[in-house]
DNA sequence: TGTCAATCGTTGATATGTCAATCATTCTGT
DNA sequence: ACAGAATGATTGACATATCAACGATTGACA
């Protein structure tokens, strides 16, 4: 059980939001906020739907942590300026802060979760992580065609 | 941004709970569930403190979680026999099946997600995640110590 | 023995993620 | 131009994870 990959996959990320959870808190962030003004600072305004698109998750939970990374100051939403339906989401000077303290921690987290590996061996490690990503993303369930 | 290993492990981690999600609401399973009926196929009957510390989660959760399994049938909650605070907690004839119907699903994803690597891949692959876990846990913040 | 600390399970509050449904707006096809 | 489909954002409902607090029980120590 230890060694299969689900629950290899499930320690490994585990421990990674663990390390960061004293860094997030200290921000005054919520669990899945960090990502969404690490996107914003990182490719400016932009809707929703953009961003549960990126992230894979339900447009409701953007629309819930925006409600409290408005509320904390963090980021404000604005009208788009073509169609009224789509919003525009923008960062605050305290939002952007906020995201480059998150970004040196997690500089610092990696930093601490690669100790002992050769840069060839980080690289690997990191074209494993996409490979298993691509792999489980692309057919829908591919399984049983052939024999079984 | 998609090269820092906290959004690889976020994108490994999110596929492979998107992969498995339909064999896991097939079963009438939360999303939390799956393991620990499968931690306690493989362990035998165990308290609910000891099911909290193996997946490093809050102890409510668990206490949550078999409610509901307890509501679907999937576990039964015993009587301690030495101490009256410690529970046991125990698979039904229902949730043994269900926790072979949940292997089966955990190693039909890893055949998909290790596509395309070979045996030492794979192997490494695991190795890496483990040290990865290992580096995390450890030392609290044991970063910008000598030169950064 | 008697008091205090520690432990197990539970409940409440809050945040996230998924699903379903709704409202307003925009697009499509005729 | 108009009816219906599609889209962006929102809200409600449910399950989970974290934190805080509580009741019951057990253990430790004077």
């Amino acid at each position: 059980m230890e060694n299969g990959f689900h629950m290899l996959l499930y320690r490994a990320f585990h421990a990674q939001r663990a390390c960061l959870r004293p860094w997030r808190t200290g921000l005054g962030l919520g669990p899945g906020q960090p990502k969404l003004i690490d996107y914003l600072a990182r490719s400016g305004p932009c809707s929703q739907r953009q961003l549960a698109s990126y992230f894979e998750i339900d447009p409701a939970a953007v629309c819930r942590m925006l409600d409290s990374l408005e509320k904390g100051g963090f980021v404000v939403r604005r009208a788009g300026p073509n169609d009224r339906r789509t919003g525009v989401v923008e960062l605050t000077d305290k939002g952007r802060s906020a995201s480059q303290a998150w970004q040196s921690a997690c500089r610092e987290m990696e930093r601490q979760m690669l100790r002992g590996f050769s840069a060839q061996e980080a690289a690997q490690f990191a074209d494993y992580l996409r490979r298993a990503r691509e792999n489980l993303r692309g057919p829908k369930a591919p399984a049983r065609e052939g024999m079984l």
